[in-house]
RNA sequence: GUCCCCAUCGUCUAGAGGCCCAGGACACCGCCCUUUCACGGCGGCAACACGGGUUCGAAUCCCGUUGGGGACGCCA
């Protein structure tokens, strides 16, 4: 069998992580199984459906790395792929499916039903539509169509008992539940079509999901029930269901529906806080399906080799954010300094700290970049963390309580004048040997070692009491200071002078 | 209220009757590495919701209870 399978979002805003797992599940399947991966927009509710919330949910689907053979913007033999220009298609369905007498036009007004319902909660009666329409005469439905005189909508009509045209209960195979079994009469009669013409979700999903050749519908568990509704549906079509697989929910960390009030949820705000994308795929891949061999960090590649629905869990997941920035810690590590270079370079020109770059400038951001990488989780993280090196404000150090009182000691004044010495002297260091060559030195000269020597310095250089080791700091600045292209940077002994300066 | 789904460490999970007095990952706590913070390495803490069955044997199968979630819209 071909494997054809869609991801539907509705386009009212950004894509959310529940969707974005949805979207990727179905992406591994069809990649799995060498079929087609298709996109659909639902958007028939035209009053929160927007084209941009639609460039938005496909951009963050890019953004995701997932590509789709079928789409609103790529085309297809079964297009067009928004619902909004598929309305006739529903139109003729509907009209059949009254011509074979399971749907009829519905007169009653919402108010109205309104009424029913609420009597219906009242009496713990099941609230289902009456069938007040059902039993209207043909010739009275003819009559009041003809006349015009209400806006009317289209019901299908759930078969009771009696009806041989229908086997008793519904029953799905899900992929990821195993069989699931309703009793027919536990529905009421639902609207297909609006009293506008437009389809309603239950109606257009199976008119698409048929005419669009899906051949598996994986979607989230929320849509479970509504299966039962899509299956009348089906078979009052005489239509072949599709495979049906529903993917549990995603929880908040407080185990409720995951929502705007856990914070970040759209997958365009953990792309702002910093995540990668691949990391992103990688977790949301892991909330519910686990590899065959255990290993949680795989590749896209080894992600498609191993998908299989059978190993998809069908409990709700609740996500967890501090295992979602390990995970990114571990892609932003792997990743070349080159490449997280030429990612950031936009904002390291922002800062002002590129001014007009070239290959030497480049190189030596390379190393600044790798410098700090393996302490960061997140893209954002790593230009805060070299800011030290274009900007130092030895006042500001001097005036901190904490690093102040540091400098004044009077022990410490003693290393950083020596250090002072040493730089002017001998020249700033160059790499990490003779990083370690000059703290020999001054081990010597002034009988001092490990923290009381190295955090004075420290902080006569940076600026901070922590960060990246000195013995790659100090040759940065030295190599730095030197390099055009860059926005002027301090070496080493200057920095020093300055603070003794401002210390007085 | 009715219907449906779900139930293993705090979290994500492995486990498809004996291999499990339950394994891995995140988080947490130690130790090591280290001039700092991280990274990395090693170790520790920590779970089969409860009650009945079935079976020589149950985390695994069945029933019930409890708890959580979803649906019951002219939303999707």
């Amino acid at each position: 069998m071909t494997v054809r399978v869609r991801f539907a979002p509705s386009p009212t805003g950004h894509l959310h992580v529940g969707g974005a797992r949805t979207a990727i599940f179905n992406w591994l399947f069809a990649r799995r199984h060498g079929g087609a991966f298709i996109i659909r927009i639902e958007n028939t509710d035209t009053e929160r459906s927007t084209a941009e919330s639609e460039e938005m949910v496909l951009g963050d689907l890019r953004w995701l790395g997932l590509q789709w053979d079928e789409g609103p913007d790529v085309g297809g033999i079964h297009g067009p792929y928004r619902q909004s220009e598929r309305f006739d298609l529903y139109g003729r369905v509907a009209l059949e499916l009254i011509d074979r007498g399971h749907a009829y036009p519905c007169f009653c007004d919402e108010e109205t039903l309104d009424r029913k319902r609420r009597e219906a909660e009242a009496s713990s009666s099941p609230p289902q539509y009456d069938l007040t329409c059902w039993r209207l005469p043909i010739d009275e439905r003819k009559r009041r169509i003809d006349e015009a005189e209400t806006p009317y909508v289209v019901r299908f009509h759930v078969p009771k008992q009696a009806d041989a045209a229908f086997e008793a209960d519904v029953t799905i195979e899900d992929l990821i539940r195993g069989a699931v079994t309703w009793r027919k009469e536990s529905l009421g009669d639902f609207i297909i079509l609006r009293s506008d013409g437009r389809p309603t979700y239950n109606f257009s999903v199976v008119v698409d999901d048929h005419m669009m050749e899906i051949s598996h519908v994986i979607r989230a568990e929320e849509h479970l029930t509504n299966t039962h509704r899509q299956v009348l549906l089906y078979r009052a079509m005489g239509w072949n269901e599709p495979q049906f697989a529903h993917v549990s929910l995603i929880l908040g960390e407080d185990r409720s529906k995951l929502s705007k009030r856990h914070g970040a949820t759209s997958i365009s705000q953990f792309a702002e806080a910093g995540h990668l994308p691949d990391a992103m795929l990688n977790y949301l891949t892991l909330l519910g399906w686990s590899p065959p061999d255990g290993h949680e960090v795989f590749t896209r590649a080894e992600a498609v080799a191993h998908f299989s629905l059978e190993r998809v869990n069908p409990a709700p997941a609740a996500f967890d954010e501090r295992k979602l920035r390990w995970m990114s810690g571990q892609y932003l590590r792997r990743l070349e300094p080159g490449t997280l270079r030429r990612q950031l370079y936009r904002s390291f020109e922002q800062a002002g700290w590129v001014v007009g770059g070239g290959p030497d400038a480049e190189r030596w951001l390379d190393a600044a970049v790798e410098m700090v990488q393996s302490s960061a989780e997140l893209t954002t993280e790593i230009l805060p963390a070299l800011r030290f090196l274009f900007e130092f404000d030895p006042v500001a150090v001097v005036g901190d309580p904490e690093s102040g009182s540091v400098l004044r000691d009077p022990g410490n004044r003693t290393v950083l004048d020596a250090l002072l010495r040493e730089l002017e002297s001998g020249g700033g260091p160059r790499d990490a040997d003779q990083v370690h060559a000059l703290a020999k030195r001054l081990e010597a000269a002034t009988g001092r070692k490990g923290k009381a020597l190295f955090m004075p310095m420290r902080l006569a250089v940076t600026g901070t009491l922590h960060g990246p080791e000195l013995a790659r700091v100090l040759p940065l600045l030295e190599t730095g200071s030197e390099l055009r292209g860059l926005a002027p940077i301090d070496a080493p002994a200057a920095r020093v002078r300055r603070v003794l300066a401002a210390l007085g």
